[in-house]
DNA sequence: GGGGTCTCAG
DNA sequence: CTGAGACCCC
């Protein structure tokens, strides 16, 4: 089973590098995010038309939005509000016995202060959120996969430069801390880094405003596809496929994760 | 001596469909409308670099705005005002011998009624100002060449349909006539004429609204090249480059017209 | 730097 | 439909 996530940042407008993306990676379930587009126009046809014809979809217009994609039959779908809003970054599916949660954390502004910056706030009340809400409505004992932009590198290594992102929304001790007591809450797996040592740089962004990403390399590591501890065994690979942040025409800031698991 | 014009509907996305019809056409003089750009941000390296280092820019920011670049040079050249407002849509200039006027009249908006339309009756002011001025201000024996977007369809066959086209702006009687006395004033010869006879459709526009402008064919003969009396004899072709309305990527919704001259 | 939206204009 | 620009957000 390969499941794969996407910051797409408008599915409108890279629905054929999705396609493209498709053939090459033959994923099972597709997360995306930053799908800018309300249901009624997203491309659903086309993706069922190449198989993908199990969805769950929830967006607004302009901001967010998130989406499953199956050729699995999908299964107690949801879509899940945070901080009182509905502002589409959580939905949920079950596919092949796997619950898949698919995640956009808000990405918080550039103050890293939550006093004085509302965003920086918000993505904090999220994530305080979040790890309440785990343990009382799920259990370590199921098999899920929590997937998404998840707004933060934890790790030294996750960023370019540990000491000069120190204040930087993304990389801030605040978030890396709320993170890990998010992944606490259910022992949650960081796959990535059961493939790639966490002293190795690894990115999954790249920022749009450097003029050559690839000669400064100044990434990110923001997207994640977690597991629940029974899926620990069945972990093959995931991989963040880093090519894709060149594909032409316009490729996304962020790049796809894809995971492989054993069943 | 060939003298080309074109409303090229901003200069800065479509430099590179200008640079090939440079190579196609060869002008010595180019009259550009709706540059929309300012003068500063205009592309003049590039031209310069293709040959064509005079020049005469007048633009503004997002709206109107345009240009004559020349690869002879260009001398008494000017920038007119009309109805009191700087907007950028006449220039002037005098290469070998011959004053060329590059000119953008107002489009005119939808309702064809001066009364309740500010931009149709300032097209209608735009049109009689400079009737008046011509006879003042030049003269019939010189040798002159006014190009541009004149907005106004003037013959039945300049429209896919005169009957439907009565009531719309640049098919207008009022305009159609208003038009007609600024050719009287000098005797200007509507050059595209004289080499395509007036019972065949000629269009030089058509709307990007039309899903297949090619199939539906609902062109109009916006864009035009007149001479004063002195150049007849010297009159060789003028031609609209209907192909540049299908050219790769984004074409203009106007085509160029190109006057040729033995001179 | 580049998505999205809206408005103005053609 | 398609420019430009203003504004919001990443």
């Amino acid at each position: 089973m390969r499941i794969l996530t996407w910051n797409i940042n408008s599915v409108r407008l890279r629905i054929d590098l999705l396609m493209r993306l498709i053939d090459e990676t033959d994923p099972d379930v597709i997360c995306l995010q930053e799908t800018k587009v309300v249901d009624d126009a997203f491309p659903a046809k086309p993706l069922a038309e190449r198989g993908y014809a199990h969805s769950v979809i929830s967006g607004q217009k302009s901001y967010n939005g998130v989406a499953i994609l199956s050729r699995l039959p999908l299964t107690a779908t949801g879509v899940k509000d945070w901080c009182g809003r509905s502002d589409c970054r959580h939905v949920f599916a079950t596919a092949a016995g796997v619950e898949v949660h698919c995640l956009y954390i808000p990405a918080g502004g550039d103050e890293p202060d939550p006093a004085i910056n509302d965003k920086f706030a918000h993505k904090l009340q999220f994530l305080d959120e979040m790890t309440g809400w785990w343990p009382t409505a799920r259990s370590a004992k199921q098999p899920m996969v929590l997937a998404g932009d998840l707004n933060i590198a934890p790790l030294e290594h996750d960023v370019w430069s540990h000491t000069q992102l120190l204040g930087v929304v993304s990389h801030t001790p605040i978030e890396v801390e709320k993170l890990a007591a998010l992944r606490r809450t259910l022992g949650w797996i960081d796959t990535a880094r059961r493939f790639v040592p966490s002293e190795e740089k690894l990115y999954s962004w790249w920022s749009y405003r450097a003029r050559d990403w690839q000669a400064s390399n100044r990434g990110r590591r923001l997207d994640h596809i977690w597991v629940t501890p029974p899926l620990e065994d069945s972990l093959r690979a995931c991989s963040i496929l880093r090519a894709v942040r060149g594909w032409e025409p316009k490729p996304s800031d962020h790049v796809p994760v894809i995971l492989e698991l054993a069943r």
